[in-house]
RNA sequence: GGCCCCUUCGUCUAUCGGUUAGGACACCAGAUUUUCAAUCUGGGAAGACGGGUUCGACUCCCGUAGGGGUCACCA
């Protein structure tokens, strides 16, 4: 079994991308097999290196690892062949329309309610209309003459799937400049380096239509083909592939843990809760193409942010001291315990960091009421019992009991109204700086 | 517009003709924390609409509405 990822390093990773490459490498760890990464970069005007390294930096951040690489500019000798073979089996047919010439027939075409489908006029071009095209300098793009006729296959994820080929343009194979759309050098790539599966959205329905007639023209037979519903935004519009606000590198910015993105995506539109889930073999012993819906998903990543928080409730000191120790708030073990529970991101941790470290402004409502509870700071170390016996030492001070008494201590000593157990953080800031943030320094 | 697909709690979904329509997240409430959060327990919450078929329909059929995909010299 082989299957591929084949991303066009026409921009950056966003979840879409990252969802259809989880899906393939999902299925190919369950069941055993190769999984491809072919780097689909035939449209030379777009495609950059930049973008490429960023695909594979993306891919290892996520531990989608890979077992071969193909990069589909290295190959145009295969595609020219295939082509050559194509056209020498009259399967390819050259036309000279301009851009400007389809769009025009689109465009008349939908006004008058009819498909915008090529209409195939280069096909009925004489020899002699052909010659004088060639003798004005144009040169021709060629398209794949499609059957018409209705094809049917066993989809993975949606079962029995028809396409009418007869409904859609023949597809242009070759530019003008003889360069290679991506539909040909796909085919072709799927053939020559074995992949048995393709796993993709269902934006490729109809493609696959056009697609297995061209597996057929070059005698080879089409791999089992499955397609699963898009993602759509959390206003149930369609998932932009321009919105920038959900690439992957996004999410690697802002601190979240791979875990959380892998955990979200694989488990979305399917009928397994999204839920924590601590390695990614939990993630292959449950995928199944069963379970994946049918209709559109859709897309928070509020989802992945929760999922993320509830991994950080449970994180181990030593698996995240690395991560602390770059945002420069590793106060050590005791204070990763007493905070955790409280981040809703790694990055809060700065705040408490900061909470222990100082300086913090203190808030205070009630100076004779802070006045009072610094004069009764235990002195010497302060330990996790400390706590307890001060604000029992406050109570019978000033009377004060619950919320009134807890919350200006919390807002005096801390700054905020909110945040961890009060008892390991009282020690962790110790003596001198409680006394002096309940007398109002900024320390 | 043609072709393809979809429509169950706010969200992701289970149900493959007979169920008090189940779960997860979110939400609300209670407990706990002598505070907020975290945590635990409980609760409210759904079959787009209209026709059929059937003893019986969320489930099958038809129609309507809504959503997604595609019809590029993008991938």
């Amino acid at each position: 079994m082989k299957v591929r990822f084949a991303p066009s390093p026409t921009g950056k990773l966003h979840v879409g991308n990252i969802r259809t490459a989880l899906m393939n490498w999902l299925f190919v760890r369950k069941h055993g097999g190769k999984f491809l990464l072919r780097i689909d970069d035939t449209d030379h005007a777009r495609s950059t290196k930049v973008f490429e390294e960023g695909i594979y930096a993306d891919l290892a951040w996520l531990g989608l690892n890979w077992d071969e690489t193909a990069r589909q500019s290295d190959r145009d000798a295969i595609y020219q062949a295939a082509a050559d073979r194509l056209k020498a089996d009259g399967f390819l047919y050259p036309c000279y329309e301009t851009s400007d010439d389809l769009d025009r027939k689109a465009k008349i075409a939908r006004s008058r309610g009819l498909p915008p489908i090529y209409d195939r006029a280069a096909l009925k071009l004489t020899d002699a209309e052909r010659a004088a095209f060639e003798a004005e300098g144009r040169k021709p793009h060629w398209r794949f003459k499609l059957t018409g006729q209705r094809r049917v296959w066993t989809d993975l994820v949606r079962g029995e799937q028809p396409v009418e080929t007869g409904s859609m343009s023949d597809p242009v194979l070759i530019r003008a400049d003889g360069s290679f759309l991506y539909t040909l050098p796909s085919v072709v790539d799927d053939v020559d380096l074995g992949v048995t599966h393709i796993v993709r959205g269902e934006d490729h329905v109809t493609n696959s239509g056009a697609q297995i007639e061209i597996f057929l023209a070059l005698g080879a037979t089409p791999p089992a083909l499955g397609h699963f519903p898009l993602l759509v935004g959390a206003d149930g519009e369609a998932l932009s592939k321009r919105i920038g606000s959900l690439s992957v590198d996004m999410l690697r910015d802002e601190g979240i843990d791979p875990r959380a993105v892998n955990a979200v995506l694989a488990r979305i539109g399917t009928s397994d809760p999204i839920e924590v889930v601590q390695s990614m073999d939990t993630l292959i012993e449950s995928f199944d193409f069963a379970k994946v819906g049918r209709a559109p998903a859709r897309f928070d990543v509020e989802d992945v942010r929760r999922v993320d928080a509830q991994l950080l409730h449970g994180a181990d000191y030593s698996s995240v001291q690395d991560k602390l120790v770059a945002l420069d708030a590793d106060l050590g073990e005791d204070f990763w315990l007493a905070v955790r529970a409280n981040l809703a991101s790694l990055d809060d941790v700065k705040a408490y960091a900061q909470v222990v470290r100082g300086p913090v402004t203190p808030v205070i409502e009630d100076p004779a009421f802070a006045a009072t509870a610094a004069a009764l700071v235990p002195d010497g170390p302060l330990t996790g019992e400390s706590w307890q016996a001060f604000v029992a030492a406050v109570k019978d001070a000033t009377g004060a009991k619950g919320k009134a008494l807890f919350m200006p201590l919390r807002q005096a000593l801390t700054g905020m109204g909110h945040g961890p157990e009060m008892g390991p953080l009282f020690a962790l800031i110790g003596a001198d700086k409680a006394r002096a943030r309940l007398k109002g320094e900024a320390v």
